[in-house]
DNA sequence: GACCCACTATACAGATCGGTATACTGTTGA
DNA sequence: TCAACAGTATACCGATCTGTATAGTGGGTC
């Protein structure tokens, strides 16, 4: 990628998550990265393009920050469920004041066909799927349905964040997620 | 409201929720209601009014439903946020199979000036408050613990519900409302 | 020196955006 | 009977949308 290219993709994700995607037209995206159209048009081929790859970055990034993350957590599955919602909320502190970005993408994004929509469908897959697998570490009968409470408590939170509902969502259900794993932890020792 | 009037206030509900309210222009809006630009303008005067009444109009019509909801239930505090959770996936069903409008309206109105911005946070607020009222009735000392909890369980199914993540998330989530306030009655009762 | 490539500058095409103007029709009620 | 009003039909405004065309510049590399 040409450092311009670069420049494009870094002006167009601040833009599309902080004012929505429909509401930044080309222009102002070549204008913030300091590039005519033409150098954008020539790089990327179209404005869908440009979405496509500013969903596809910023999951690859927190992907790569969350497996960061992960890395440094004690190898216990408690913990590392623990250590996604810290993730999240030190990445959503300099990152996602406004949610997710691929819910919000998702609002904005109703045709199926369109080429961003399975990077969006997918990282919420991966996430569901990264929460039932550690539950299955540390309740192998109920991983499902703890992998989808987990889920519900942090989606959550990434909303409760965006909308600024009250303080510290993303504490709250780390709280909540702990709590629920000691529960069980508990019964599952007892069975 | 004149008849044209309510017209248009239902395609654009329907078109807003459906593609984006920036996706969809005045033209399409008045087009679909069967009406002229002429008369939506007269009616209207701008298309922002008609975002702030859709967004308006849709609150106000979820909590009529929610009010009848919460009669039928039988007056027991845990009965009644289940009832909450009952309501939404009845709701969700029918109105809201791409997620929360308020959720999808907030990620294209970036603008805290936006005159449709208070209707979206008072929202939140007022769904916040109505959980915290019903944990209060049950555990008078971490009502607003167990409303915040409550809140972010119930968006985190919305948002799943919008995005199907997995099947069925509301109910999920009321099962986990459920067995939270037999744990937090349990507890309430050992004190 | 010739070539390639990323990039700039500018202009424009065709469509659509939100919004307005003019002229007219049909119904209703004092 | 007449005025008010809801609504239709159509044409238009300036601005902005995505996308393209032409022409030229500067720095590398063979």
């Amino acid at each position: 990628m040409t450092p311009a290219a670069r420049r494009v993709l870094e002006a167009a994700a601040r833009l599309f998550y902080e004012r929505g995607i429909h509401a930044v037209g080309v222009d102002l995206i070549a204008a913030e990265a300091g590039v005519t159209k033409k150098t954008l048009y020539d790089r990327f081929g179209s404005k869908e393009q440009i979405v496509v790859e500013y969903l596809a970055d910023r999951d690859e990034r927190w992907r790569a920050f969350l497996a960061q993350c992960l890395d440094a957590a004690p190898p216990v599955s408690a913990a590392r469920v623990l250590a996604v919602f810290d993730a999240s909320r030190a990445w959503s502190a300099k990152n996602s004041s406004k949610g997710c970005s691929m819910v919000n993408a998702h609002a904005e994004i109703s045709d199926p066909s369109h080429p961003a929509y399975p990077i969006i469908t997918r990282q919420k897959q991966w996430m569901l799927t990264l929460f039932t697998d550690l539950a299955g570490d540390i309740t192998p009968y109920g991983a499902d349905h703890l992998g989808q409470t987990l889920m519900l408590l942090h989606e959550g939170a990434l909303v409760a964040h965006g909308l600024n509902i009250f303080a510290d969502p993303i504490s709250h259900a780390r709280e909540q997620a702990q709590a629920l794993l000691a529960a069980t932890g508990n019964s599952a020792a007892k069975r």
